[in-house]
DNA sequence: TTGTAGGCGTTATCAA
DNA sequence: TTGATAACGCCTACAA
């Protein structure tokens, strides 16, 4: 059933039926029936892709994230989708993986769909090799690209960010506060959130008077057995009696590898760790955890969309230009629970 | 840039350029390096509409959920988006939430999207009131619809369902092996597949010679706490000595429950719960599980796709009829961790 | 208030 | 091997 099946079908004609359809108010309500009962009939469903093709916009957004798997985007696809859907627009996914090549295709992908803005999730999508975010860049030009712990530094490029820095910051402040002295910290990815934290351990370290070279930083693979193992090969180095964490995953881990050892938590060993994500109140004991506010983070993903996508109108019409702040930072929040003496 | 201005640019007509970007052979070598040339320096992405429009199909595949979120559903949607792409198709990712106008709403939302064929992820989208489920049979129709995990008997409509009786069944009766003779099942959904895991339990009673009105069913909120605090009550009503959940993270309820009460987890009580997610093995101890197989699921449900959207041709070029079966069923695997004595 | 006709960017058909 | 040209289904001036 196209329009034209449905113009027939009720005698008039097709600018009729899209009147109809699209809520025009010059028409008359005995056409509006007549083409209301047809439809209500047959039933008919607008092809969107020849309304996008003489509209110009397909009220598509396009979500880019790494693995839909991952607590952490599986809940910011959530909350992206349905705030987005709330305002007319929907949501083409790619799970892009970590592959740059993939990454890229994936882009290109989206780009092909018309898509009328980009939000790239996760801090994945900003590479080492600054050349290498080009292709994001040139997309920029044509539309926005949202970025959701990331940023880069361009045009019509915007970037929400989680003040991972601050969070892991005061997480090591509060352990020193709480007696803590040999503190680890591991991490298992040197994206741009995972530079951030690092920063974060160094800021902290540096206000409780603490030499950064006596710092313990070790990288991980990012399971719970990973993790486990790793803390076990640094603790017969050198015992150390707090853990601080970039991931619940790996928060999990130290929690692991404090069972096999025997340690008692918190009164052998503390351990923070980052997201507060289901797996941190999962945990027993419940991991403290830092919560990175991440529904409020897509919540200012989408709102700042919607100004840019749907600026205000001015008196005659004409789009206002709106001002629109390259970063937005959202501050986190230590969540206390049973891993920690604060 | 379209296609115009690559032939203008290119000096070819529209229709060598559309040759070359779709691979045709009848194009001689000089054309396509001139074509090539030009899309290199000036970039140039085909728009999608435009070719859906002209061909009727947008390799275009749309997803419904009830949450992303929920792990589960966040697996499924990251096997299926990842395998559909391999296959050349895309998704449009609708999460629907538990709401039936709701759910109403996005089916049609994708059916103005063309979309190939329809996913409906996790066993909410069969109502009880089989009048409800009209929509999904209309639209079905047009394009196919795969079940995950729900059942609908209807044409064009293919399921894929784990089977869920059997995982449960058969933890009900390995339980019983090991010494339980107070089993308590935990469930928090009245969906398809929540039904079935009740049957589960008791055909397991029924084979252990457990008379079915001596059976303890209780039905709780679906959180780590709603759990709990159920379990915290039956427990004082009259104690069981093993508990099995419909979910891993009522699994974790459970756990907590023991923990609180002062339970030793296998010793004094048993725990099975259902679905082998991370939440599983990141407990402590960790959750003995059945494994539904998702993966395996997700596979099944795009190879039937692919088949259904593409089937075969015969030597004149058309269309194999291909069979294919409504309903397959995965089965489970019962994966024995620490809070079991099997 | 209604209808006609042109355009959106491709693909596909048919001549050349 | 190429190039015109007609779909594809809808929206929107513009004309009636």
């Amino acid at each position: 059933m196209n329009i034209y099946d449905i113009s027939k079908a009720a005698g008039v004609s097709i600018a009729s039926v899209s009147r109809v359809i699209n809520g025009a108010d010059n028409v008359s309500e005995k056409t509006r029936k007549k083409v209301m009962d047809v439809i209500d009939e047959y039933g008919y469903t607008p092809n969107a892709y020849a309304r996008g093709l003489g509209r110009g916009s397909m009220k598509t957004i396009g979500i880019m994230c790494s693995d839909s798997s991952d607590i952490y985007l599986a809940n910011a696809i959530y909350y992206l989708e349905t705030e987005l859907r709330k305002n007319g627009y929907n949501c083409i996914l790619c799970c892009t993986g970590y592959d740059y090549e993939n990454k890229k295709a994936s882009f290109e992908l989206l780009k092909s769909r018309q898509v009328d803005a980009f939000i790239l999730a996760g801090s994945k999508y900003v590479e080492k090799d600054s050349k290498d975010n080009q292709y994001i860049i040139d997309g920029a030009k044509e539309h926005p690209v949202m970025m959701l712990n990331g940023y880069i530094d361009a045009d019509n490029v915007y970037s929400v960010v989680c003040d991972d820095k601050g969070g892991i910051k005061d997480a090591f402040i509060k352990l020193y506060e709480s007696g803590a002295r040999k503190t680890i910290y591991v991490y298992s990815s040197d994206s741009y959130s995972g530079s951030k934290k690092i920063e974060g351990i160094k800021e902290g370290a540096r206000e409780c008077g603490i030499p950064e070279n006596s710092l313990r930083i070790v990288k991980g693979e990012k399971t719970f057995n990973g993790i486990a193992e790793l803390l076990e090969k640094e603790y017969e180095k050198k015992p150390f009696d707090s853990v601080i964490t970039s991931s619940d995953t790996s928060g999990i881990g130290a929690l692991k590898f404090a069972v096999r050892r025997g340690l008692r938590v918190p009164e052998d060993i503390q351990i923070v760790s980052f997201n507060n994500s289901k797996l941190a109140s999962a945990a027993n004991p419940e991991l403290t955890s830092v919560d990175a506010r991440l529904e409020e983070s897509c919540s200012r993903v989408c709102k700042l969309l919607m100004k840019l996508l749907n600026p205000p109108l001015d008196e005659e019409g004409n789009p206002k230009p709106v001002s629109i702040s390259k970063k937005t930072k959202v501050k986190s929040k230590l969540v206390t629970r049973e891993t920690t003496r604060f």
